[in-house]
DNA sequence: CGATGACATGACATCGGTGTCATAGGCGAG
DNA sequence: CTCGCCTATGACACCGATGTCATGTCATCG
């Protein structure tokens, strides 16, 4: 690999020069500067980042910590969908600002962080975004970095910067939507009760049937997946058992996520209900290859994965820039808009 | 951030020591190094790779250029399995070896590949991997790099080492499978007809039935998808019907991908058929948020998206190693097998 | 005509590590 | 005793860029 003395020599200039050329500082002469940019594409010639940032003591780099990439390959877990919507978005907007995205993966073992941070430390990465699978607390305690460090999909107790899914809001609107289509017994059956989710979602639930003058039946909550049972399949089997044999059975059912919602139609169609015309559906995540491909489409609420990575790019960069972390809005909240599809049917009221 | 003269002074050695400690090489005293290791922990001092890399000219790094991660977010062609699964791969390989990986993300736009590639270069990568949606000829004469490339799941004119899926191998391995479970009307609907995998699994799927003895009946060969269809549902459709009305119905469906399966199991329901008491289905991909979500779950085939992944890691690294490419293979077949799940019963022959 | 400044260019130090070579002390062999 | 060798350590140059400062050449202006 050539270098910019190369550069110089073969145009018969200084490296000074070439570095003016390369960087449009300073004045260049008009035939200079062509004879500069001939040898350049003659050679081959690509100026060394590692040169570069010696001098500059900046690296462009932003590091990216996931379990994403490899713990997709074990499913163990319903967790929906694929937190690397994230990581798109993430990219997205980097390559925008010209930054380059270094991306390592823990492989699910929390003590491969600290050494993961320790390379990006090395590349002297200007910033570190933290991506969780879902939305959760973490302890990145012993993860101490001297630059910024953002996280997405979860919150620390040490207050660092944060985008999250606003849950709460999410199914706070899908119930009020369903409520305004003329459902009033709106079942829902949820992810593992411990979840953040979980809890949140089961808020936005309650406020909007409290809105809607509906009492709240502890009936209609069922956890239709626990993170301990073998077979999750019969969790769900059992929750909808529960459903269907009330006195006054739901018109619809929320699941706590779009694959939960796959398995419905399947106990569904085994039972030879119809969705929707006897009972309708409604998912979470709007995990498209699921939700679109479904017969009939499904009703679910967007987990605005890949706007949410842009946001910490986008928050990230800034403090980078300004120097100062988000001043008021240290844990930012993104909207998760509902998708109506045709899985849930108006009732006549 | 400090730096390897800062640890020097504060240990009282020269900083060729506190190198030496770093590296291992040379010998140091037991209470220098003592000495050394303090006044690293103390100033939390992390070598600059920027400055290793100009003396040593090893980056440690590996370019990484994919659509994957942008596209995947316009689901737009349901090309099947997401090809992050090959960046898990190449992932875990390269992090066991004490590679770096840096990812670049095409955006779709063919035309960013070059600057990409510049960039990649300017980092001094060691070698660099290109990632395909799916299958099939890529043209990468633009992209002229000064270091192995490599191609996952495409390959190219110039003859460069690549890994491929096994798709021959893989429709003709589950219809071999099919025909041993007793089914001989067995039919494929099949993705796009002009692309790779479609033309390689129709010639494994054709040989397979060749070896049964079994005749090759055109009227079970349809295609399901095409690519400027509107609406690929609809076009699924004509093709089911067309299967149904035969004369002698298939007594198995074989579809391009899980997702067209999935699609297939709404159809069949709405026509009140079950699966796979009255007709068998199968897939291709394993993509199991959908096959083993289903009910019943989906027999489909392995596109072994991770292992192609581990495998191109493991050939670049061999060729930087080596210094020379594969020579007898430079062209990987990676075995699909097949996955033997609910959605196909015995047929009684 | 000499002073002034804009323009074009180069010499040199510098960033933070590592390779090369030199040096000083200790120890066993001849 | 002293020569040779090993151990432990440091001085210094170098990798490839860029920032700083100096220098040389014109054109312009008073």
């Amino acid at each position: 690999m050539s270098t910019i003395y190369d550069v110089a020599d073969r145009a018969g200039v200084s490296a000074k020069t070439v570095s003016r050329v390369l960087n449009g500082d300073g004045p260049v002469g008009e035939k200079t500067r062509a004879r500069v940019n001939q040898a350049i594409r003659e050679l081959g010639y690509v100026p060394s980042q590692a040169a570069r940032m010696m001098r500059s003591n900046k690296s462009g780099l932003i590091g990216l910590i996931t379990g994403a990439i490899s713990r997709n390959a074990e499913p163990t877990e319903p967790t929906g969908l694929p937190d690397l919507h994230i990581v798109q978005g993430i990219q997205a907007h980097m390559a925008a600002q010209g930054m380059t995205l270094m991306i390592a993966d823990t492989g699910g073992a929390q003590d491969r962080v600290k050494p993961l941070i320790q390379t990006f430390q090395e590349h002297r990465v200007e910033g570190l975004i933290y991506v969780a699978d879902y939305h959760r607390e973490v302890d990145l305690s012993d993860a101490l970095a001297s630059c910024p460090v953002h996280l997405v999909n979860c919150y620390d107790a040490t207050g660092r910067p944060c985008v999250l899914p606003d849950d709460r809001g999410g199914q706070h609107a899908l119930t009020k939507r369903l409520v305004a289509h003329g459902h009033r017994r709106i079942a829902y059956v949820t992810l593992d009760r411990d979840m953040d989710a979980t809890r949140l979602r089961s808020q936005g639930y309650r406020d909007a049937l409290a809105q809607a003058g509906i009492g709240f039946d502890p009936a209609l909550l069922n956890e239709g997946h626990k993170q301990e049972a073998p077979d999750a399949n019969a969790c769900l089997a059992r929750a909808i058992d529960h459903l269907l044999e009330l006195s006054t059975p739901p018109t619809v059912i929320c699941c706590g996520n779009d694959e939960m919602a796959l398995r419905l139609y399947g106990h569904l169609r085994r039972r030879g209900m119809r969705v929707p015309e006897e009972i309708s559906i409604a998912g979470y995540d709007n995990y498209r290859a699921i939700a679109e491909t479904l017969f009939p489409p499904l009703t679910t609420v967007e987990l605005p994965y890949r706007v949410m990575g842009e946001r910490v790019a986008a928050r990230l960069l800034a403090q980078i820039a300004s120097g100062t972390p988000p001043v008021d809005d240290l844990c930012e909240l993104t909207a998760s808009p509902v998708v109506w599809r045709d899985s849930v049917t108006a009732i006549q009221t």
